[in-house]
DNA sequence: GTGAAAGCGCTAACAA
DNA sequence: TTGTTAGCGCTTTCAC
């Protein structure tokens, strides 16, 4: 009914219909003040029967909050931003705030471009969104007339950042490994100026011993086969686990691994980072991985901005969201 | 400057510190009406140096256009959505026009949520996009009081749509492969029951013959390998070339001929679709594809909804992208 | 319990 | 060329 009328229906036309004054009908619809229940039901009753819905530009200007906020990201492919925005949106839905997404691609003029438009439609914060830790927000973020909330990114020191915990992460696969009684295990991962990939190789070198191997190289497959034939290929004794930096690196891995008929997972365990459905559940066998939690990582982030918008107390920091580890048949409980 | 501020300026400021009326102001600032030249400039001067900001609510209210749209999308994992989107923000940005994004997960309850809160936002249009053709929105979006725009979707008659040309996309794919002599070209490809499956089958039956075989089944990996082992396990001839529906599919098929040591691209051509490069790239060889230039349909489709919303004319009618041919090694021209 | 009036920040007639 | 005025749709005192 309210979407199909052509015309839009202003409060004016709903007092006018139930006899009342502007100001009643305002308060009956947003049931503040005092008004009879009578009068407030009947005022609500015709307000959905002639399908008024509320200017929220003319309800922000007087609030002084659009309702809004917005989503800055140089993620381009949306990866890691769109499950997270999914996130994000469902918490803030239900509540009556809307989200603008800014794809910035890294570059400081589309970002700022971006921004500006945010500070113009008063959203009532921003989300920032970056695909590496240690990535700088390509505009300034700082003393913003509205709070703003990192997420995969460490904003400046007293801001509020989410972050998946990698360090628990990376404990989680090294444990699972060690509890299927492996004792060699490798971890190969992506590039060694990431963050995220010192981390993780940090945590698994206190569970597995600190003179542990770790091969850094990208994120790519073809850099798992290599690593893979490397290791394989030289003199020594060889790994019975491999513990990855990446879904895709592991897949790497394991199609190398089945190239020199080693079998995953009865000779090598191997564990990914990301579960990445589209990869980790492809691989054969399929990848036991360790999930992000991205959805989640949105839902804080989206209750965070909320609750900051609202002016109410938020403690700043960096909050490390758990990961939970993804059993598949890689390295599972069954290969005992 | 502009962004530091922590209260914000109003036209009001800027015209008591320039010294001239607020209509004055307004003029000068949006280059309306007539305005001594000198008189604008230095009024421009003291905006810019006062980090003077429109409100974007307090326009948008005045002149009933808020230079936002909202962009609905079914898509959880944003493969589609997201560089689409990017290519409608892309164009709107400049233009001062900001996207709403809301994801639907499919669910009728809160694609109507999110539909009322773009509605109450008083957007200038709405960008439709599904995962597939044939699904429909899951609301009603016909006889809104704004614009429409259909992507990946095709609306109700007289709508405006956009969507990749499957036929063509397939022709260039078989083309591609007749052009290298193949002459026995199998098509593996999604369910049936996708149209976009259906037309480039249907494309891909007239360029190659109308008896030739389809195989329709899903869009996985699995799905390529399956297929591959029931064709090459069976009597007769075997075909010099396959054209997988999806680049998953296509993945499959690669890793399965592999298994059973036939070559690519020199026993078997490969073709896929989609040119989602996580996979496309990731194929051992390089899997040439076609791509569905999604940003060039968020391009279209914003262009659409920007011209649509300011109420010029435009032709209703499903616009068919054309796709284009991105060459790899599994069906390259370096293999003659 | 209800209504009149002011005003959010801005644009656009119209007057001066 | 500039200023005065009205008003977009709504919320919110404050009289009645």
């Amino acid at each position: 009914m309210s979407l199909i009328d052509a015309k839009r229906r202003t409060i004016h036309d709903v007092a006018k219909a139930a006899g009342v004054s502007i100001s009643t009908a305002s308060n009956a619809l947003n049931g503040t003040g005092r008004t009879n229940p009578e009068t407030r039901d009947r005022v609500r009753k015709i307000a959905e029967e002639i399908g008024f819905r509320p200017n929220a530009l003319a309800r922000g200007l007087l609030q002084k909050r659009s309702h809004a906020i917005g989503m800055l990201t140089n993620d381009t492919y949306g990866r890691l931003t769109l499950p997270m925005a999914a996130g994000v949106s469902e918490v803030l839905v239900d509540q009556g705030v809307s989200v603008f997404l800014c794809a910035t691609n890294n570059d400081p003029r589309l970002a700022r471009l971006h921004l500006d438009a945010l500070l113009d439609r008063q959203v009532d914060g921003i989300i920032f969104t970056a695909t590496r830790l240690d990535l700088k927000p390509p505009v300034e973020l700082t003393r913003l007339p509205i709070p703003v909330v990192y997420v995969f990114a460490e904003g400046p020191p007293e801001s509020v950042a989410f972050i998946p915990d990698d360090a628990q992460g990376a404990r989680l696969a090294v444990e699972q490994l060690m509890r299927l009684g492996r004792t060699r295990i490798l971890h190969i991962t992506g590039p060694e100026d990431y963050q995220a990939a010192r981390t993780r190789a940090g945590a698994y070198r206190k569970s597995v011993g600190e003179g542990a191997e770790v091969l850094f190289g990208n994120w790519s497959e073809e850099w798992g086969r290599e690593a893979v034939d490397t290791v394989f290929g030289r003199e020594g004794s060889k790994p019975d686990a491999i513990f990855c930096g990446s879904d895709e690196i592991a897949r790497g891995v394991i199609d190398a691994l089945r190239d020199v008929n080693i079998s995953v997972p009865e000779d090598v365990s191997v564990v990914g980072f990301d579960n990445w459905e589209v990869v980790s559940k492809q691989t054969r066998p399929p990848l036991t991985t360790v999930d992000m939690e991205l959805k989640e990582l949105g839902h804080q982030a989206g209750l965070a901005i909320l609750s900051l918008s609202k002016g109410e107390v938020f403690d700043p920091g960096v909050r490390k969201l758990p990961c939970s580890l993804i059993v598949r048949r890689s390295c599972g409980a069954e290969q005992t």
